[in-house]
DNA sequence: GCTTGACCTCAAGTTGACTTGAATTCGTAG
DNA sequence: CTACGAATTCAAGTCAACTTGAGGTCAAGC
């Protein structure tokens, strides 16, 4: 089990220190020791940084991802509230599909105005699949 | 084509009238004239905006958006960066459904620490794709 | 033993995306 | 004609997630 420290990590998760600091501060991730002043991270701490990221690519705040996997990697959350993160995220997954395709279109399709491109519409209709649960207010930032 | 007053946009696409000026002071979408000083819209803005929304959940700044499909729906982008853009998305959807089996995952799997679970590790490094393409940055955040 | 470079702390600053509040202006219903 | 409610402007405030800067500390190499 090499430790590593924060040099290491910052340069292994290309995440700036002062990230890395700002992550422990607000509990994160925790360092597992010091070296003189410097932090020493265990080799996991990589992981985590990669759900993290994962987390925050998927547009969850930094304390939601740590009720997911908390501090030692365990979450905080009941299996309830976890399966229905998931199922924001196959939400969410067919969005994004859509507005790839939608992407994609835009790029190939040599309409004038696209709000008038059959192709278009459908596509982008693809996000009206209403019925504002709970968990749509997140993802549509109705809070 | 009927047109809409600002409350009715606010309400059809559940977002705070607020909200609306504000991207329509930043440039996003565009008032098409005034009944009194109320903003009228034209139907098409809650098309728009359905694509904000979905840009904004797959983590583009509304500058991108207002890039992607500007004022009139109308790209000032090039044909090239929108498919970058599009295998950006291409590059997070795989992301985001190795999140969502984590979360599953972690949802049924009962060993103490995840860190140590193979099946955790496994998921989690699909990630571990590596190749910090210009693309990657944004997503990384690594800006 | 001294220098150097990477790290430290702590407070303050920044950015993006909105929201809030006070004072004002319409247009419609009564 | 007056009251009402829904919108308006504009400046200022908020929040999350970092970043920056000043001034200090340490351990490893020469």
């Amino acid at each position: 089990m090499k430790i590593l420290d924060i040099g290491e990590v910052s340069q292994k998760a290309k995440i700036p220190a002062s990230t890395l600091r700002y992550y422990e501060e607000i509990g994160l991730i925790s360092s597992i020791g010091r070296h003189g002043l410097r932090r020493q991270f265990a080799p996991d701490v990589l992981l985590q940084l990669a759900l993290i990221s994962m987390g925050k690519s998927a547009g969850f705040s930094l304390k939601e991802i740590s009720g997911m996997f908390g501090r030692d990697g365990k979450p905080d959350l009941p299996r309830e509230e976890l399966q229905d993160r998931a199922d924001d995220l196959d939400r969410q997954i067919r969005e994004l599909s859509a507005l790839r395709d939608t992407l994609r279109h835009v790029a190939d399709c040599p309409a004038p105005s696209h709000l008038e491109c059959p192709t278009f519409r459908r596509l982008v209709g693809i996000m009206g699949k209403r019925g504002a649960k709970k968990a749509d207010l997140r993802v549509l930032n109705v809070t």
